[in-house]
DNA sequence: TTGCTCCTCACGTCACGTGAGGTGGC
DNA sequence: TTGCTCCTCACGTCACGTGAGGTGGC
């Protein structure tokens, strides 16, 4: 502004950087993307000096960055004028993201907690590891089984298969287990078989079979809690018990019936791989 | 493990991916890095093969990385048979690093909500702008001014910086005026004028002087709350009053009497440059 | 001449996302 | 031949931190 001003008090860097507690690096960084350069550059030695009146500046900068804004947004609005609804806007956005951040990191570390708990109980590691995720709808033949035992339903299973094969139905995903608590009895379930098919090939069912097999869209569900493991059938209970307390831990509520996915079953029983899955929302 | 057991389920990265809702350049990325292998890749396409039990694994991967591990980490606890006290470590470390994330995040929100608060009540921005600094020590000469007009105090302060140069003390940096809060009366203050000098020069300081002025070590400060402002002495009230709400919103007590330091005072009235310090603390 | 302060590149960070450009099987 | 899926680079992200290699003033 006023030229013959110059000189009287300018700072190099690091003095200014020492006043204003911030690093050499940033002030050169701030320079380079446009946001706070140096009142002048001496034109010999390329050095920044700086005027003491820019500490206005570059504390307004720093209380900015304070509020978690962007070193972008933070130009926006020092130097394109922006008005004062522009700032409650990008604070008001800042403040939902930092809100939901926090409620996130909350759901962390309880989760932390918990599996530090579990160690110092147990003195072991977690064994089934549990994960959010959005399963699909799916095209699925299903069957009543009627039975619960873990031997009777695989038989069954594989009588179905090979139905399916003779027909020429074509399977397309994992068999599915899913297990509705009974109206009457809470203790007891209702086991139905689903087997992922393709739609095209599923009309081939002739009418016998109908009558025990039907053609039904299995809901997808947008958030669903997935443990994998892998071993005999009677090891189930774990996962179901981990599940559990999975959603305690997280504040998660199991809002429908639980799932289980035959994702392999060659070889030996241990050789088996399972999913265990519930349909879980996030407790208000 | 068993080769003869290839190719009977191996699935294509894309399958795979959607089965485990992870994305493409994860997978191809966990590779990359040694994290998560696919079972077996075709020599002549290129094409990564997973198998459906390598859920398993990226499960318990997916699981530590929402634990907010890095994938470093990861890499050690699933690789090099880190022992349950080593995750113990990790999460314990993990834990203390959140909890203070969160307090700090807690912090913003209040900052970022005494804000909009203010925006909405008075329909501008912010005038005054904290923040947060540490304050080194300083060899001062200082004198008790015992008046606390202000142009009474400008006009001692400038004898007192005559006399230096007349005794050719070095002056190494900005007027400091400190305000004391009596003892007997909250209302009253002494005013100590504290000029930064060059303690190898400053004795010349003559024995009539010595009166008046006396060598002393103004104490450094690990957190000052500080807020700059151009404009007349006359408008120091203000900033008072940014920095007595900036540390109520923020938790912070006032520990220490106020600094007023005297950047800038060359021409007019208005352009004077001015920084209000207050020791603060966090409340416990 | 030796230190000191400053300068300008260039690269690394962390966990991928996003093209560009190319190949193999239907 | 056309799409589709896969591949491998290479670059960008955000706000700097950290050298490397060089210059100017005492």
């Amino acid at each position: 502004m006023q030229p013959e001003e110059e000189g009287e008090s300018m700072l190099k860097i690091r003095e200014f950087a020492e006043i204003a507690q911030v690093s050499l690096s940033a002030l050169r960084y701030y320079d380079e993307i446009g946001l706070f350069k140096p009142a002048s550059v001496d034109p010999t030695t390329g050095y920044r000096l700086y005027s003491i009146d820019q500490l206005v500046r570059l504390n307004r900068i720093l209380a900015l960055k304070e509020l978690g804004l962007d070193l972008n947004q933070i130009v926006q609005l020092l130097d394109e004028g922006v008005s004062a609804e522009a700032l409650q806007g990008m604070l008001r956005l800042r403040k939902a993201r930092l809100q939901q951040q926090i409620e996130e990191e909350q759901a962390q570390l309880a989760q932390i907690e918990a599996r530090l708990k579990y160690i110092e109980q147990e003195g072991r590691k977690l064994a089934h590891e549990v994960v959010l995720k959005e399963v699909y709808p799916l095209t699925v033949l299903r069957s009543w089984t009627g039975v619960s035992g873990f031997q009777a339903n695989s038989h069954y299973a594989r009588n179905v298969h090979d139905l399916l094969q003779q027909l020429r139905i074509k399977i397309t995903g994992p068999t599915h287990y899913i297990y509705h608590q009974s109206a009457e009895n809470e203790d007891t379930f209702l086991v139905e078989l689903a087997i992922p098919v393709d739609t095209s090939t599923a009309n081939h069912l002739p009418a016998p079979s109908r009558e025990r097999l039907s053609l039904r869209e299995l809901p997808g569900v947008s958030t669903m809690a997935s443990t994998v493991y892998r071993g005999s059938p009677h090891a189930i209970l774990e996962a179901y018990q981990a599940l559990g307390t999975w959603a305690e831990v997280n504040g998660y509520q199991i809002v429908g019936p639980c799932r289980k996915v035959c994702l392999s079953w060659e070889g030996e029983l241990q050789e088996y791989l399972t999913e265990i899955q519930y349909p879980v929302e996030k407790e208000p």
